[in-house]
RNA sequence: GCCGAAGUGGCGGAACUGGCAGACGCACGCGACUCAAAAUCGCGCGAGGUCACCCCUCAUGUGGGUUCGAUUCCCACCUUCGGCACCA
């Protein structure tokens, strides 16, 4: 269809279209043969929820303008969609309204990619995956038993955090802060019997591996530091007197040894019961220790540091001194040893225990003379430190180690401690092992049986999946679904053939999320969970968006998953996302967050049905940098609209020229007319930009001004062009220069507004999808302009500005720019004193 | 409290390495077209002075500094938003 004609833009009619024939061609499908160099372009994994608003379409059409932009430039674009479908909302829906998980996770996920398809996105959903499949399921049990054949999943009693609103147990990453990532309870204590993998074996690792990723926001390598945390330091063992018992401590600051004035044990320090069994302390111990039982972290946090004595002394390593011990509310069972020396005079913490309890502070460092930035701590009249000096210094009253500094007596100390046998260097990290059993029904079963006579016994790899049975009582209060279950539960022993029971806890979803970059690689293989000559073709992602909600949870996890499969040489590398990139959100109009309690979000299927899709697209690339929030904007759409209507118009009104197809000869020898030059270096210059953006800095916002930056020079040109003949509909009629502006804009425009684009090339005479043409080169000469213009400053401030020849030497601007009457005016009984001449852009005048 | 990011017209934002501050768009005003409206098109649009014109002064949170020249670099402060918060 080559038509001159002006049909009306209806994105209503020619976005469905378009929808359905690139479909049918399977035209985003990643290649699988190809010498193409390969881009795998990868948006977080949704969980299906609902309803998606114009906030999602925002991260997804980011993504889909890097694959088209990257397609177009030659890449074999691997740009794949699933669900993350597992999950605990399904349940409270399934509790709330009577609904399977199953058939409420389906009809979401039907309704969401729906949703995805009409912003006309270029997945490959030939790809599509769905975590609650037993297809796929089975590989994340499998991946399960992997780690437990490599010893890295166990199970154990552990202090674990409990979400009293969800009735389920948290992962210490899903309880950051005290509170539940979903809902924001604050998580209760529980002594529980669970399933971990061992994720603390990597820290290390996972740390060391940042320092590589320097593609990453670096405030998302901070928070993955600072979640590992960890801390070198000596681990000292002070001796219990009348008992045969040691405790030991980990401190960072062994160089205080000497300060020390107690001891402060946890609660749940395992040691607590003997140091006071049969004593008089027995019962205010155990009183102070049962009130604190039941206290979340963040209760215990908001407390006044206090503690009780045991009535119990133990030795310092360091001269012998006897030293109380106290239990205290300020101490973590969970971290270290669970028991630290207390130093009152050069720690905060214990200096503000030690104050309230009256116990001795005894400085034992003092800021090294000629420190200007530290001084020592001011002394009260009663000659009492009134805060503690946490700083480094010299070391005092700290017998033959005083003197020293602290790094010199640090290491000279854990020497010592060696030698004694009473300490050791020690790395302590805040990162635990990864909690990932939950007693809940919808989730990949836990593919372990547990048998009277041989224990827990890994279900053998050939009988996976596990499978989840359809119906289990779903109370969100009784335990675990699954044990409700008798023919669920009741199996055999793979070892001995006896009778054995099944684990009834079902996987952590952020199981199925941490490696379901890998099944779209092979997502329909069912002898394994990925090709290796897949993984060599593909892994890792090149480029990943997501949101930074992530930062300490799926993306932490997914690290450790790639390393422990690196190991296994099932992947190449050591870390699975090369780059990535956090995109901001969309908030309402007035500038507050978009969500369905506040009633103010924007679901995609209004949104594309009002303005369409391209519009909808066009804008939220406009509105601002990808990576900062903006608000949503009803007239700012309209403006997206009028841009693409003017694009529609003027591309129709040159459609029967372009379609002639004299582009094939415009780059002939002919001397361009000014106005031409003008407009090639405009076309030119977008090309670079535009193309640089993408790939790079990825202000998308930029390139969409450009666009319509080129667009008004293309409109300027064609108002300023001398009128076209009455047969200007004869083909040809019009400058190739035009033709080159109105293609180039097409085809830059085509990753932004897919449709709009695809619908003009055709009717602009070409076969084949614009979305499988390439990308336009810019040419360097066309860069340069022939005149340009120079600032010409006096003392820094702008005078006026001449237009000059490229390249034009000094001493010439310099007396054209003197007979500027402005820059005249100013020189004016002046004397010069200093020129600075920036090439092509300025001329700066010192005068006196 | 600690760490990080950011403060630019009425609004969203641009200026990527120190070089014309406010690109591009929205809103608004005036005009054209129209019986009229919508749509569309043209012009204007930081503040103040002068206002016929050119032009001048001020202006990127505040105050200093470096520089021929600072939205950009340095120091201090204010505000906002994130993250962490007994991790010994």
């Amino acid at each position: 269809m080559v038509s001159g004609e002006t049909t009306a833009y209806v994105p209503q009619v020619i976005e469905p279209k378009w929808q359905a024939i690139w479909e049918e061609r399977r035209q985003y499908a990643a290649s699988e043969r190809s010498d193409k160099q390969k881009f795998y372009l990868l948006e977080m994994l949704p969980y299906p929820s609902g309803d998606l608003h114009v906030g999602h379409a925002r991260n997804y059409t980011l993504g889909d303008v890097v694959a088209r932009f990257q397609r177009m430039r030659g890449y074999n674009v691997l740009h794949p969609m699933g669900w993350d479908a597992f999950g605990l909302p399904a349940e409270v829906a399934a509790i709330a309204r009577g609904l399977h998980p199953r058939e409420w996770t389906d009809a979401n996920i039907a309704n969401m990619r729906s949703q995805i398809r009409k912003l006309g996105t270029s997945y490959d959903w030939s790809r599509e995956i769905n975590s609650s499949a037993p297809e796929y399921y089975r590989w994340t049990q499998w991946l399960f038993l992997l780690m437990h054949r490599k010893g890295l999943a166990y199970k154990a009693q552990a202090w674990l955090n409990w979400c009293p609103l969800e009735q389920t147990i948290l992962a210490n990453e899903q309880a950051e802060g005290g509170v539940c990532w979903r809902c924001g309870s604050v998580v209760e204590r529980r002594l529980l019997n669970q399933w971990f993998l061992k994720i603390t074996d990597y820290a290390d690792k996972l740390l060391e591996g940042l320092d590589a990723l320097d593609e990453w926001p670096e405030r998302v390598k901070t928070m993955q530091r600072n979640w590992i945390g960890r801390s070198a330091g000596v681990a000292c063992s002070f001796p219990v007197e009348g008992l045969d018992a040691n405790i030991e401590v980990f401190t960072t600051r062994i160089d205080t040894i000497f300060g020390v004035t107690y001891l402060a044990l946890a609660p749940e320090h395992p040691l607590v019961e003997r140091l006071v069994d049969g004593s008089a302390q027995a019962a205010p111990v155990r009183a102070f220790v049962s009130a604190l039982k039941d206290k979340s972290e963040l209760e215990r946090a908001s407390l006044r540091k206090e503690g009780v004595f045991t009535g119990r002394l133990a030795r310092n390593p360091f001269g012998g001194q006897p030293v109380p011990i106290w239990i205290t509310n300020y101490v973590l069972v969970e971290y270290g040893t669970g028991a630290v020396m207390g130093v009152p005079a050069h720690d905060e913490r214990d200096f503000e225990f030690a104050r309230d309890a009256a116990l001795p502070m005894k400085p034992v460092i003092v800021p090294a003379s000629g420190d200007a930035n530290t001084s020592p701590a001011p002394v009260s009249r009663k000659g009492l430190p009134e805060t503690a000096f946490c700083d480094d210094g010299i070391l005092t009253n700290s017998g033959a180690f005083s003197g020293m500094s602290s790094a010199q007596a640090r290491e000279a100390m854990r020497s010592k401690l060696e030698q004694l046998g009473a300490g050791r260097s020690s790395v302590k990290y805040k990162l635990r092992d990864w909690l990932v059993s939950r007693e809940r029904y919808w989730g990949a079963p836990i593919p372990m049986v547990l048998c009277p006579n041989d224990g827990y016994v890994p279900v053998p790899e050939e009988q996976l999946p596990v499978l989840l049975p359809d119906q289990a009582p779903i109370s969100g209060t009784q335990g675990s679904p699954l044990a409700h279950v008798p023919e669920f539960m009741h199996t055999t022993c793979p070892k001995c053939g006896g009778p054995a029971t099944r684990e009834a806890e079902t996987l952590d979803t952020f199981m199925c999320s941490s490696w379901y970059y890998l099944r779209y690689l092979s997502p329909r293989d069912d002898g394994v969970p990925w090709d290796l000559r897949e993984a060599e073709r593909w892994a890792p992602v090149d480029h990943y968006i997501g949101g930074i909600e992530h930062a300490v949870l799926h993306l932490m996890y997914a690290r450790f998953f790639y390393k422990v499969l690196n190991e296994e040489r099932l992947v190449p590398g050591d870390e699975p996302f090369m780059r990535l990139f956090n995109q901001g959100m969309v908030l309402g109009e007035n500038h507050e967050k978009m969500s369905k309690s506040r009633g103010n979000t924007i679901a995609i299927d209004d949104a594309v049905a009002t303005y369409g899709a391209d519009a909808l697209r066009l804008f939220e690339m406009f509105a601002g940098p990808p990576g900062s929030d903006f608000p949503w904007s009803t007239t700012g759409i309209s403006g997206a609209t009028r841009t693409l209507k003017r694009i529609w118009r003027l591309v129709l009104a040159h459609a029967l020229d372009l379609a002639a197809g004299s582009s094939t000869v415009r780059a002939n020898g002919k001397r361009l007319s000014a106005p031409e030059a003008a407009l090639r270096h405009s076309v030119h210059t977008k090309i670079k930009k535009i193309g640089e953006e993408i790939a790079g800095r990825m202000h998308l916002n930029t390139c969409v001004a450009d666009l319509m930056t080129l667009l008004n020079d293309i409109e300027a040109f064609v108002a300023a062009s001398p009128q076209e003949p009455p047969d200007a509909a004869a083909a040809g009629a019009s400058s190739p220069v035009l033709e080159e502006a109105l293609e180039t804009l097409l085809l830059l425009l085509a990753p932004f507004a897919p449709h709009i684009t695809e619908e003009l090339w055709q009717r602009t005479g070409h076969s084949r999808s614009i979305h499988e043409e390439r990308w336009p080169a810019y040419d360097e000469r066309w860069l340069k302009q022939d005149l340009v213009s120079i600032v010409i400053q006096v003392n820094g401030i702008r005078r006026g500005a001449i237009e000059m020849p490229h390249a034009a030497d000094e001493e010439s601007i310099f007396v054209a720019a003197a007979t500027v009457p402005t820059v005249k005016a100013q020189l004016q009984g002046k004397q010069v004193r200093k020129r600075v001449y920036v090439k092509d852009r300025l001329l700066n005048i010192v005068v006196s």
